[in-house]
DNA sequence: GCTCTAACCCCAGACGCG
DNA sequence: CCGCGTCC
DNA sequence: ACGTGGGGTTAGAG
């Protein structure tokens, strides 16, 4: 669940490290992005309740095929819009993890019962949710978009551990923009430049800058991760009865979670003095300095190692892959490889084109829906300042 | 009252035809 | 331009 | 073998 309600409390708290930008401001520019929450979510939104049974897209070995059109359409949508996407798999969780993906999976395996309940006495929306619950990702369907992606000629990286973290190590080593997923502990993992909204076109992007927020809240970067931890992090559990609220008082307050601790000792014990209960509950196993360890030195690899090349999609790889194995339509392929037949995936056109201030209004007339105002903002000759700073 | 927490509910995409 | 069935 | 999140509402405690 990446940081419990951490969204909610920097706009509280830190309501001027936002900024809310339009698609095209991003033409030209390297995006990590999270594949493993897009296909989740692309898997869930293409399920559909049928008259008796859930239906879900498959190819016709009856392996799941939403997350690959999910992810052919946004890959086309940011190449079009000019924007390099570079694909970022989670590899293997931590050990630390396996609490928190233990609960998970239990919970999957209590919507499936009701899954099962509710297609019996016919409930076709509560199974189509319930349903939807039970979204698993197999190695087969990872496997499926890594090779569809690289079919398109997108760079893959598979992250050794936690693919926010891999996203963040690369925008600090500059190899990407900034990091897009909707999984807030990537600023805990301390990446210069967070975005969120590409999952919905209604609204802007929203755009979260590390350096504004941490001086906005006045903390230093091991102390923002504390706050994190008591907030609630997928690692261990937290103090109860604790909320962000309080954590950031008590961080300001004692400096780290050590200080925190004892003076949670000390009102505990004065009340039970008073014969009241407790007020607090620290966990009975509180693994905050091995969680402390996993968000500040994570298991990554060097950003300079590193080489992002995009190539022109192999069409015909492309083809034979969608259609004869997945059932894709060619006709919806050829759609979408015409979007962006005029685009240079290398990556230099983009950048030339953006250093001579050439792409500033690359939006579509698909996505004007959205505001009906945005429409207007595109008009506007965006020319000021000529070409920006390099 | 007001603030905070926790528990429980809900929700999530894009294309293209008509 | 919107609504809704379909995408596989 | 394993994997997403967010918002809203409400009840209850301090």
């Amino acid at each position: 669940m990446g940081i419990h309600q951490l969204m909610q409390f920097l706009k509280e708290k830190a309501p001027n490290c936002f900024r809310t930008l339009m698609l095209d401001y991003f033409a030209g520019r390297t995006i990590g992005c999270d594949a493993s929450m897009a296909m989740y979510q692309f898997l869930i939104q293409t399920q559909s309740a049928g008259q008796t049974q859930i239906i879900e897209l498959t190819d016709k070995d009856g392996n799941r095929t939403g997350h690959l059109v999910g992810l052919f359409n946004r890959t086309l949508q940011f190449l079009e819009n000019g924007i390099k996407p570079v694909w970022v798999f989670d590899g293997k969780p931590p050990q630390l993890k396996s609490g928190e993906l233990a609960r998970r999976k239990k919970l999957k395996e209590e919507a499936q019962v009701k899954t099962e309940l509710a297609l019996e006495k016919g409930d076709m929306q509560q199974a189509l949710l319930q349903n939807q619950r039970t979204t698993t990702i197999t190695s087969i369907m990872k496997d499926d978009a890594i090779k569809m992606l690289k079919l398109l000629g997108c760079p893959i990286i598979i992250a050794p551990c936690e693919a926010e973290a891999q996203c963040a190590e690369l925008c600090r080593a500059g190899k990407i923009y900034a990091t897009a997923t909707e999984d807030m502990d990537a600023l805990t993992f301390r990446t210069p430049i967070l975005l969120r909204g590409f999952n919905t076109k209604k609204e802007p992007i929203y755009e979260i800058i590390y350096d504004d927020m941490i001086k906005e809240l006045e903390l230093t970067y091991e102390q923002f991760v504390d706050l994190c931890i008591l907030c609630g992090c997928d690692y261990t559990e937290k103090i109860e009865g604790i909320g962000p609220g309080t954590a950031y008082k008590l961080i300001k307050e004692f400096k780290n979670i050590e200080g925190i601790l004892e003076h949670v000792q000390k009102v505990n014990a004065e009340r039970v003095k008073n014969n009241q209960n407790p007020k607090y509950t620290v966990p009975s196993k509180f693994l905050y300095e091995d969680s402390r360890e996993l968000f500040i030195t994570p298991q990554v690899q060097k950003g300079e190692e590193i080489q992002l090349i995009w190539n022109k999609p192999d069409v015909d790889n492309l083809k034979k892959f969608l259609i004869e194995e997945k059932g894709f339509a060619e006709s919806r392929i050829d759609n979408g490889l015409k979007r962006i037949a005029k685009k240079d995936h290398t990556g230099f056109q983009s950048r030339l084109e953006n250093f001579f201030g050439k792409t500033t209004k690359i939006i579509h007339p698909n996505n004007s829906k959205a505001k009906g105002k945005s429409n207007k903002k595109n008009e506007q000759p965006q020319k000021s300042g000529g070409k920006k700073k390099l």
